[in-house]
Parts: structure tokens; sequence; C-alpha cells
RNA sequence: CGAGACGUGGCGCAGCCUGGUAGCGCACACCCUUGGGGUGGGUGGGGUCGCUGGUUCAAAUCCAGUCGUCUCGACCA
């Protein structure tokens, strides 16, 4: 009789206990910890190791696009977050103060920093002086705070970590070519890297960011139908160059001022890949970005483990030398259905079982943390077969992302039918819009969900507005919102 | 800041209604057993029940206050 359990790989969208799965899988997974500050988490190993991994896949394609990294302070003096009025506006409300340092009183508080485009806005006004200098390209990996009312690990925190881009060009064209190329470097990033489908579009200007011209982003869905929007790029006009006086003499020898942008996306990313693709066993870990892709899990009694051990170690130095991010768990204190149970929870994307009868066979078993799936290997064929493994989890986990997705993104032609549509299930609405901010912000209160953004490719296009029944001049994305 | 709930070994909880010597599961330490899906059994260590006050012969339990945490709203990446 077997003792294996079912391999239970759904978690249900309208689960009541969604946020409480959420954190007990990041817990148990011991991806992070709560620190003694309001709304701050430790970051420990297997979370930080994430983020890393993130970083240099995200850093290699800025650097592909051209772009450098530098470093900006954690303070900016107040008077420097009083220069965009948009900006003051959006950001005051969460922006913590510095205001006094060895036990005086400083002269000019200094707020720490929400985002850094008045500091870098500052800087570039010294830097650029002529259209040769341009475009200024750079990339900053820092943290930030924003004191935000309620918080919630990696998705919300006081503080977090990112990545912000901040780039000045000569003219409108340039600086808009450049947002929406960095929006389609993170539309690749989430889809090829962290296998999540997106849906990449234009936010309506009551999301946009607080100084902004123009707003962009790749909207998530999370497995409990609510949406995280996963990366914004910012046509940012001339408002901080003109608040800043970021200035460059033109090829007519004329004073003009430079039109900037500015792109990031945060830690809340991790967030976003536990919601997306977890499951009722824990966490399910992209392959490309897994801190440990394949655990090799030797198995059998002490005393007939020695030629297992031996050939299983064998098999670590070769995936390690094919590049494969490998580790073995040998302890023997431990049962091999516990190591299989931990290994689940933790994500890791491959488990390499290897046993005395594998041994026999010249075999070992690869086993796939998204199916549950266990496929004999030939020991000569594991460096080959487990990339190639690696590549078809990542496919996997895409796939059903994406089917996910589109099984909870339904279109409405009324607030009616949304409000109907959301009593029995969550999701994606794609909904007509006139336009009207009273329009948006009636269907927030009547339901919830917020404009996600206005998608480029609208899986249909609505001629109506949802609320008054006007001529749409857009098809929005609508969706409760993490 | 509005509305609800909860504070009991490291973690998860029961006990409270009806006051009477603080319990369970997991984890931890040791012994045996087992080893291809959390193996089974035994022994042991660890908590002044968030805090303060009140009622009582007696309070985890009843009463009042207070602090903290979480969930749902408003704010937001």
């Amino acid at each position: 009789m077997s003792k294996e359990k079912q391999f239970v790989t759904e978690i249900t969208p309208q689960s009541e206990d969604f946020s409480r799965w959420y954190l007990d899988v990041i817990r148990k997974a011991e991806l992070m910890d709560y620190a003694p500050v309001r709304g701050c988490i430790v970051f420990r190993p297997d979370g930080y190791e994430l983020w890393e991994n993130i970083q240099r896949e995200l850093d290699r394609r800025f650097k592909e696009t051209g772009h450098r990294n530098a470093y900006f302070p954690l303070f900016i003096p107040e008077h420097f977050l009083l220069k965009e009025k948009e900006h003051v506006e959006g950001f005051n409300p969460e922006v913590p103060w510095v205001t006094e340092a060895g036990g005086e009183k400083l002269e000019e508080r200094l707020a720490i920093r929400p985002t850094s485009e008045t500091m870098i806005g500052h800087m570039y006004a010294r830097w650029i002086k002529s259209y040769r200098d341009l475009p200024l390209l750079i990339n900053q990996w820092c943290n930030v705070v924003r004191w935000e009312k309620r918080t919630l690990p990696f998705l919300r925190t006081s503080e977090f970590l990112w990545q912000e881009g901040h780039t000045a060009h000569e003219d409108e064209e340039d600086a808009r070519r450049e947002t929406m190329r960095m929006l389609e470097v993170y539309r690749d990033f989430a889809e090829n890297v962290l296998m999540m489908p997106v849906i990449a579009g234009q936010k309506t200007p009551s999301e946009k960011f607080a100084g902004a011209v123009d707003t962009y982003s790749i909207e998530a869905m999370m497995k409990d139908g609510r949406a995280v929007q996963a990366g914004t790029s910012h046509y940012l006009g001339t408002n901080f160059a003109v608040a800043f006086d970021i200035k460059y003499l033109n090829r007519e020898n004329v004073m003009t001022y430079c039109h900037t942008t500015s792109w990031g996306v945060s830690t809340r990313l991790i967030g976003a890949v536990i919601m997306v693709h977890g499951d009722d066993r824990g966490l399910v870990l992209p392959p490309k970005i897994a801190p440990t892709q394949v655990m090799i899990i030797p198995i059998g009694p002490p005393k007939a483990r020695e030629p297992v051990l031996a050939k299983a170690n064998e098999l670590l130095d070769e995936l390690r030398r094919a590049g494969v991010r490998v580790r073995m768990d040998d302890r023997d204190d431990v049962s091999p259905g516990w190591k299989f149970n931990e290994y689940e929870m933790r994500g890791i994307p491959i488990r390499l079982e290897i046993g005395p009868r594998d041994l026999e066979n010249g075999q070992c078993v690869l086993v796939s943390r998204v199916t549950g799936e266990k496929t004999p290997v030939p020991l000569d064929r594991v460096a080959e077969e487990v990339p190639a493994m690696l590549e078809r989890v990542g496919r996997e986990m895409f796939e059903k992302a994406k089917r996910f997705m589109d099984e909870h993104t339904f279109d409405v032609d009324t607030l009616d039918e949304l409000k109907a549509k959301y009593e029995e299930t969550r999701g994606f609405a794609y909904a007509g819009w006139c336009g009207s901010e009273a329009c948006e912000s009636r269907v927030k209160e009547e339901t919830g969900a917020t404009s996600r953004n206005i998608p480029f490719e609208p899986a249909v296009t609505k001629s109506r507005c949802l609320v008054c029944g006007e001529a749409a001049r857009h098809t929005v994305v609508y969706a409760r919102a993490y």
C-alpha cells in the first residue's frame, strides 16, 4: 500500500485563507523573518539570494541596453523634495524624516528617500552641459523607505530594496522610446525569468507616479485573483528638468530642458513570484532565480550508503561543473520522505533521488516540483538532462500561470455585471472607460477594484464606459490589487 | 485613523462559558527502531497564561483599564 499523498498543486482563488497561506509559506521556507521595526522584514539567505539572482538577471539586461550603475545618498534635503509640486504631494504622507543627529537639531530636516528623482535631478543638472552628454543612462540599486499605513512581507514593507533607473534625453521622442524600452525589459524579464505572465499597459492619470507625465506598468495576477504591479516605467517630461534645472546646449546652441524618465522594480517581485507560482505544498521557484535549482537526496540505510554517497558526490560535482546551482542533503538523521516535503515547501525546482535500486540500474530519478512527475535518467546523461529539465520546468510554470490568468480574465459591459462577476470569482476585468475620474472611482467604491492599466494589447476592445455608458475612450483592466 | 478578532513554552493551539496545583501537537535533547513520500516507540528539558489593577480563601479563567499583534477598510510599489 502506497503512503504517497496525492500531489495537490492548487490554490483556490476565492480562498479566504490566501493571505494566511502566503505568510505561512514564506515563514516555513525561511525566506524572511519579521524585524522588530514596524513593517520591516529581514531577508534570510534563501530570500536574499532570490533578490541577488533577480538583480543579476536584470542588471545584465540593463547593461545590454547601455545603462550603468551609480549610487546616490540615502538622505534628501527637504527643499529638494519640495521642488516638484505633484511629487511632494504624492510622497509627503509617507516620508520619514531625520530631524536631529548627534543630539543636535538639524538646520534642515532630511528625508529618508522614498525614491531618488530629486537627488538625481540635482546631480544631473550639474553633469549635463551639452547634447553630447545625452542620453545619460544611469541605474541605482538601493533601499528606499515608504511609511505605508499597511504592510505585507515583500509586497509592501516600510523599507524595501529596489532598482531605480533615471535617464535624461534630448527630446520627448527619445525619452518616450526609453520609457517603452525599459517597460519591455521588465515584461521580458517577468515572463522569461520569473515565468510570470503580465499585462503591459499605461496607467490612468489617477494611478500614475507623482510627478510623471505618463506611467506604464506590468501587472501580474496572483492566485487569489488580485493584481500586483510588478514594474513601472515613467515618462517624466520636463517636470523634473524644470524643477531641478536640468538643461543642455543643443545642436543649435540653444539652452534646452532635458526630458527624463525613471523606472523601477522592487523586492515585491519576490512576493509576486510566491503568489503566482506557489501551491498547497508551499513555494515553487522559477529555475532561473532559484537559489538552489537541484537538491540531491541520497537514499538507503546507513550501512548500504557508501556506494550511493560516492555516486551522489560525483553527480554533485558534475552538475556544478555544468553551471547548475546544486546542493546535496546527505543527513542520515532525517528520512527521505521528510526531505522530499522539506524541499517541496522550499520550492526547489528539481529533486534528484539516488538509491541502491538506482545504482543497480545505472540511473537516478529526477522529480519536477511543478508536476511531481518522476523521471529515471541514466547516470551518464544527468549533466545534459538537468539543464534541459530546468528549462522545461520553467516553461511549465509559465504556461500554468498563463492558463490561470486566462481563466480568471473576463470582460464586462456594465458595473452591475462586474459586481455580479465579483460575487462568484476574482480576476482581471476588461471594461470600457470614458476617461473620467468619476467613473473610475465609482468602480473602486462599488467593487473594490481599481484600474490596473490600459493594456497595449487588450484581449477585447470595449466601446462603452461600464459606468456611464458613454463612448469608451479606452479599454481598461480592472482588478483588486495588492 | 474607522470596524472586528486575538494575546497561554521556540511555533501552532486547547483550557476560560461553569474560578480549585498549566495541557496537547510540532520543534528541541537522548535511546531503540525505520529509511524510494514527513517511520514507529520510549525518556527528558522548557511557560509566574501580554501588562496593571480589582473581585475572591483561591484568577489563565470573572470585572476594569492598558499595551501589542493580526484581519477587513482608507493610503500605496
